[in-house]
DNA sequence: TCGTTCCAGTAAACCGATTTACAACAACTG
DNA sequence: CAGTTGTTGTAAATCGGTTTACTGGAACGA
């Protein structure tokens, strides 16, 4: 690999000349320079060796992603999106970890991205506790969170950008009371993350104002120890037995999620129930798989593109200029209907 | 954040001995100076500069992965193996890069690792051509492709790692034809891989070997434009039409992996056609979300972990290495059978 | 006693960039 | 003509480590 001095050498200026070129402070020099500095780059192939320039400079144009599970299809897409953006818009890399939601692998991953100069980390679907983060920013990363809005009155010291939780729940409850559906669960899995909590809220909203709140039921499954991807949908396949043995079972489902809701559906169907017949599902997240499920699953999708270009845009500007303030942004999902809902069972009246 | 200065200050010696310390060769110092600097780094919470170490020894405990896309499920999974071994094994990060098939987005990734130090890269089911890469190998990577069996005498510059595709093509026909199937078709993307390749060899040499030869055909949908996540899926939808269509339809289909056989799924259903009753199917991968499908699909598995670990060990021995030579190295699927595949429905005869 | 080894540790060069302070020279200015 | 200004460029310090070559002194041997 060249450096700049052999690039120096080539064009027969110095150093400081040829970075000058390379920073754009070709006003410096006369245009004749200019140009044979520039023969000599494209010459010799020449790229700054980053370690170099970040030792002096204390910057690295590259990204954190910490994602629970690379494996789980949410993450994988949030994260595609992201390193298109960044790299295709704002030139920087990323460096990928594994958190499987423990608190130590992510303090692991601050140190090394402190140590490797990164200084912009974005988080997807990290604890409910903060605290851990605290320490990050503290010691110079600029940090985004995906999927879990402010804690109100806590530290503003990260950028939050979310869906609507409440909003997307609400959107899924309100689409199975449309249809007909009177008797309501939500189905969640143990472990509260913020978002999980709001959606709560969304789905508890939207029944009582249609005056279901006696036949809404939140129902949670407990989480295993270790970390699968099928995790989430395991949940929800016991999750399914549970409900499929329950005589005064809902007839509508709104799932924390599009995994939950695949769970869901394998464990219906393992009970020998059928949806939309006998049971109704909506998911959240808009998951490409769920147009391939059967039948296609009814969902509330994320914009998944814009969070992300938002998340890139936050670290790296915020990064360039210390003096903005993190902020929270909340975006608007949208119903995706497909083949997973239906009239209940038993309607409630039947006129015709 | 603390520097080699500030721990060599703090326990009254030299930053060379803080470096010995740093770098094991502890034997180069009393054990009453050993024990103050240990004291120094942990009081400061000390960690060296990556930049500067990377900078002065020219390498850096990074990995660079490459992948179609990782939104793939498959992609996915398979990163996740591998950030998880290369961190908690041999404490390397990992740089993630999609690269849509790319072969430009492919060498600006390898500049981008070179520029930033580093030398070892894995490269997840990259084109056909392989040219491109022996440039990034002869400018110092060290590259180690997944799921493409190395060319026949060309250079081997890289290693491979791979499942024995034609293997696995073989135990998803055999499977079919143990079943009774004597109209098979092997579904497949236009766009050869080496790995694709395999499996075509796989599928015809089974049903050569069960006579079927005549009646076995590979059937090819064509890739839209774009990427999309999808993609894989949308050409088995698309499939699953023409294949409805034909009366002479075969009655077992071997997908070329576990998301065509989802989309195969959705087609058929979409024809009206039923899985298992009316068509048998059998993926290749052994996704996780293979068993949450309707039916749950019988599907060959593919030792991912352990293929994982090959990847990881290799790069970074011969990074450790320049010694060791290319290798390849052929892992063996194994089937996992769920409910997507049954008698065909007229049998070929009926004793009992 | 002098010379040789060994031990424990250090000074300083170096990796490849960036950036500050300054120099050489031409062109104006009054 | 001396002084100022502007243009084009450079020398050298610096970022934070690693590593080579070396040193001061104790211990040892003859």
């Amino acid at each position: 690999m060249s450096t700049i001095q052999d690039v120096a050498r080539q064009a027969g200026v110095s150093t400081s000349t040829v970075s000058n070129v390379l920073n754009g402070r070709t006003d410096r020099m006369g245009s004749e320079t200019l140009a044979r500095v520039e023969k000599a780059i494209l010459a010799l192939n020449y790229r700054p060796n980053r370690a170099a320039q970040q030792l002096k400079t204390g910057n690295n144009p590259m990204l954190g992603l910490l994602v629970p599970s690379i494996a789980n299809p949410m993450s994988g897409y949030i994260a595609r999106e992201i390193e298109t953006v960044a790299q295709e818009k704002y030139g920087h890399r990323v460096m990928l970890g594994n958190t499987y939601r423990s608190k130590e692998i992510e303090t692991g991953f601050f140190d090394d991205l402190l140590s490797h100069g990164v200084r912009g980390v974005i988080m997807i679907s990290s604890q409910l506790d903060e605290q851990h983060l605290d320490l990050g920013v503290q010691r110079g990363l600029v940090a985004v969170s995906y999927d879990r809005p402010a804690t109100p009155g806590a530290s503003p010291a990260l950028d939050h950008v979310t869906v609507d939780n409440a909003a997307a729940a609400r959107m899924a409850t309100e689409h199975l009371i449309s249809r007909g559906h009177r008797r309501l669960a939500f189905a969640t899995a143990a472990g509260q993350t913020m978002s999980r909590r709001e959606k709560v809220k969304g789905f508890l909203a939207a029944a009582q104002a249609a005056g279901l709140a006696d036949s809404a039921n939140v129902i949670e499954g407990s989480m295993q120890a270790g970390y699968g991807d099928s995790e989430m949908a395991d949940v929800g396949r016991m999750l399914a037995a549970r409900i499929a043995g329950d005589p005064r079972r809902p007839t509508g489902i709104v799932a924390v999620n599009d995994m939950m809701a695949f769970g869901l559906m394998a464990g219906l169907r393992d009970a020998g129930l059928s949806v939309p017949a006998d049971v109704s599902l909506v998911g959240i997240d808009g998951l490409f798989l769920s147009a391939l499920m059967n039948p296609g699953l009814t969902t509330v999708r994320l914009p998944v593109p814009l969070m992300a270009c938002k998340l890139v845009e936050r670290v790296i500007g915020r990064m360039a200029d210390p003096g903005i303030k993190p902020g929270e942004f909340i975006f608007q999902p949208d119903l995706v209907e497909r083949d997973s809902v239906a009239a209940p069972p038993q309607p409630v009246r039947r006129l015709a």
